[in-house]
DNA sequence: TGGTAAGTAACCAAG
DNA sequence: TTACTTACCA
């Protein structure tokens, strides 16, 4: 066994040591965060805490993978009982073992979006309500943020008094929760808070679990919601040995519910707590690091910490200019193979990341073009395609037959002529008799509407009975003719064969077909794998492994390949050589935190900016287009402001138009604007606010540039912001369209408009600009 | 009921 | 650009 704390710097070892009690450790990009846990969990073990009572929560499966391996490497033994998991793998454990104490029972089928969408969809169609005001992506997703602030149906129903669209949606959310236990499901949102409302409910349960895990670290905890706090503290609430691992500067989750304030929670929850920062970066150079903390330190609330490394200087950040997307890809690609085959890199070593999976597309095609082997992460993951998601809801049918959504969506694939007619008629039948769907379908006898269909619809319930039966052999372990044990690969190949499923593709015979063909084809070495590798394997437990894989968990570190995702997916992760792709206002930073008045999503948007550039070790090339198809439109966008937030002294730009001429025309204005002669939306840069763009002014720098994308070349008329007039005072009380009354805290005034702080009564603080926020003064 | 053509809405990020 | 819905006819 090697020295637990070998290697280590004192802060890192001071983490290590301390074990019993709350612990927050405030780890910056590349501080050694994971080899911190890592080391921990080794020096437990070593101390004589059985790894049984040890409880990991990671990010991804991946990360977990991970952690466990090199757990094993360092204690040699007992690893393997160490509970690593995500939260969403561990909820699902538990709910596994007790859904039936809060009237579920154990065989639950797991939704994925498309799935909750399809249930929202048929919820608002028997309520009568307009699809086209309430679409199912919308309302799944207030419900979500409902769910992952723990809010029930009934207090949105408090919410609602006087609402009628609130009202409504606190109708949809009662009816959509209704319908996922009538199907024996949960979704994602719901893994977490139903397993908090088990844990509230049933305390000896949550006992149980207490006197079990008795430490607990969580990673990446600046990204959990207050669902997923509310379930670590529950546990941790009995022995409080709870370490949580984050970084507010990679806070990138707020979309999805992300609250910062668990971390300041935390000392509330924990008063004893204990903090300790990593604030030595080990995984970039001086440069690039640099590049990060110029960025970063333009958001005003954050938590104050100096990331620092001994790491060598390095070389310069490259800004590279492209005139569109495709040039863009070219210089990419280009510059990877050019690496590769003067033997400088490996293609493992490259990552080229982008705010949006749809610009995957060209740098794709331009790899293609090279024979460059590349591997996109994210988009379409490889269980949602349509094929997969088919096969895969035949086998949730037979496992889970209450799961209507399993048998909409197979019920006719491939076409076996029960149109959609019948299958509206069958879901009346069952819900004025509230049954379940498939048992509808069972007593097809009954309904008279359906007589003409009826053959058909027992030939499928006779099809899945059968499959039915098989699970049962394989469940209860019986031997086929042959004498080997019936298997799930069994199953699934009867269905695809039975189905017709695979004929009909072999007859289209088509590239799509046959790549549909392919992935069916990986599905079942994935069912064989599973069982092969599973000590009791099941079905239902092979269908929740596969509805919790996330994108990244499929990313290996020793196979050779460039690979391409979102900055969101690179979280965590770390590259020799990165590029980072479409840096223009309007994608990165998103048109959406551009064009909202409250700077918290510009705030946000610079946090993933952050992650981004610390995920490159050697080299970072940053890369952006004048041009740029969108949606078959052509966008002109200038220069992101992120990058002009980075220093000239440390970057050195490629192909950018004239930027050494122009560097004494920065030096007297300060900025790229001179540099780039097409700035798209300069209207509002002009004059002092360039100066502050880069920094020179710590007040000025708060002040978020609009600039609106616009669609003619060049210098169109740019977007006017007017200075708003304002008749309210530090002091006063106004109201807010959205976010109701606050009191004004703050009121800066910059070249162009007023930026004001109010502390909000219901949503905090928030910072914005007087001419969007349009705030009436309340008297 | 099923296939095709035309029309239109959508992309911001993920388990 | 692409993916999905709507309209129409066999």
């Amino acid at each position: 066994m090697q020295d637990i704390l070998e290697g280590l710097n004192n802060a890192q070892k001071e983490a290590v040591e301390y074990i019993e009690g709350p612990l927050l450790i405030l780890a910056g990009a590349g501080s050694g965060k994971t080899r911190v846990l890592t080391h921990r969990i080794a020096n437990m073990i070593n101390k004589g805490i059985r790894p049984y009572n040890i409880m990991a929560i990671t990010f991804t499966n991946k990360a977990a993978g991970e952690m466990r391996d090199r757990v094993d490497k360092i204690v040699e033994y007992g690893a393997e009982d160490v509970w690593v998991s995500t939260f969403h793998s561990a909820c699902v454990k538990i709910l596994r073992r007790y859904a039936d104490r809060i009237g579920y029972s154990n065989d639950f089928s797991i939704y994925d979006t498309e799935d909750s969408k399809r249930l929202i969809k048929n919820v608002v169609k028997d309520m009568n309500l307009d699809p086209k005001l309430y679409k199912e992506k919308v309302i799944l997703g207030k419900i979500s943020d409902f769910k992952n602030k723990l809010v029930t149906v009934s207090e949105v129903r408090e919410r609602a008094k006087s609402d009628y669209k609130l009202a409504n949606l606190a109708s949809i959310y009662d009816r959509y929760q209704v319908a996922l236990k009538g199907n024996n499901a949960f979704d994602f949102d719901d893994l977490i808070m139903r397993t908090v409302e088990l844990f509230v409910q049933c305390p000896d349960v949550l006992e149980s679990y207490q006197n079990r895990l008795r430490y607990i670290m969580v990673d990446e905890y600046q990204d959990t919601n207050v669902a997923q706090f509310t379930f670590i503290r529950l546990l941790a609430g009995k022995y409080k040995n709870l370490c949580v691992v984050g970084d507010d500067d990679q806070s990138i989750y707020k979309f999805r519910g992300a609250d910062i304030r668990n971390i300041l929670q935390f000392e509330k929850y924990f008063k004893e707590a204990k903090i300790i920062k990593l604030e030595q970066n080990y995984r970039s150079t001086k440069n690039i690091l640099n590049a990060a903390n110029s960025v970063i330190k333009n958001n005003y609330e954050r938590k104050d910490k100096t990331l620092w490394s001994d790491n060598e200087e390095g070389e310069k950040v490259v800004v590279h200019e492209s005139e569109d997307a495709y040039e863009e890809a070219e210089m990419v690609s280009s510059s990877i193979k050019e690496a590769v085959d003067y033997g400088k890199a490996d293609y493992s070593e490259f990552a080229i990341l982008y705010r949006t999976n749809a610009q995957s597309r060209i740098l794709e095609e331009k790899l293609m073009l090279k024979s460059i082997p590349y591997k996109i992460i994210g988009g379409q993951n490889f269980y949602q395609r349509r094929e997969i998601k088919d096969i895969l809801a035949y086998l949730r049918l037979v496992a889970n037959n209450t799961d209507d959504i399993a048998v909409e969506r197979i019920i006719n694939v491939p076409k076996r002529g029960i149109g959609d007619a019948s299958v509206e008629r069958a879901r009346e039948f069952a819900s004025i008799n509230k049954m379940n769907l498939y048992d509808a379908l069972l007593s097809v006898d009954e309904i008279e509407s359906l007589a003409r269909a009826s053959k058909k619809i027992a030939k499928f319930t006779n099809m899945i009975e059968e499959f039915k039966k098989d699970l049962a052999k394989f469940d209860n372990k019986e031997k086929k003719e042959d004498g080997n044990p019936y298997t799930l690969l069994d199953l699934t190949n009867k269905i695809l064969d039975e189905t017709g499923y695979r004929a009909e593709l072999i007859d289209e015979n088509t590239d799509e077909a046959n790549g549909r063909l392919e992935n069916i084809d990986e599905l079942l070495s994935k069912v064989s794998e599973y069982e092969n590798n599973t000590q009791e394997p099941s079905l239902a437990a092979f269908l929740e492994d596969v509805s919790l894989v996330s994108d990244i968990d499929n990313l290996s570190d020793d196979s050779s390949y460039v690979v391409l995702m979102t900055v969101h997916s690179a979280k965590g992760l770390e590259f020799p050589n990165v590029f980072l792709c479409g840096m223009e206002d309007g994608l990165f930073p998103s048109f959406m935190s551009i064009m909202d008045e409250d700077s918290n999503e510009i705030q946000e948007e610079r946090r993933l900016c952050y992650v981004a550039i610390t995920r490159a070790m050697k080299h970072l090339t940053i890369s952006y287009a004048k041009r740029r198809m969108v949606r078959g439109e052509t966008r002109y966008n200038s220069i992101s402001r992120f990058i002009k937030e980075i220093p000239l002294n440390i970057v050195s730009s490629k192909n950018v138009t004239d930027l050494k001429e122009k560097k004494p025309a920065f030096a007297k204005f300060g900025g790229y604007e001179g540099a780039f002669s097409y700035d798209g939306g300069s209207g509002y840069m002009g004059g002092k606010s360039k100066v502050s763009s880069r920094g020179g002014n710590s007040t000025m720098r708060k002040k978020p540039a609009y600039s609106m994308p616009s669609k003619k070349p060049a210098f169109g008329k740019a977007f006017e912001v007017t200075k708003a007039d304002i008749d309210y005072a530090v002091g006063d009380r106004v109201e807010h369209s959205k976010f109701g009354q606050g009191t004004v805290i703050g009121i800066e005034d910059g070249p162009r408009d007023y930026q004001v702080t109010v502390m909000f009564d219901t949503v905090g603080q928030k910072v914005m600009m007087a001419s969007f926020a349009k705030l009436e003064k309340v008297d």
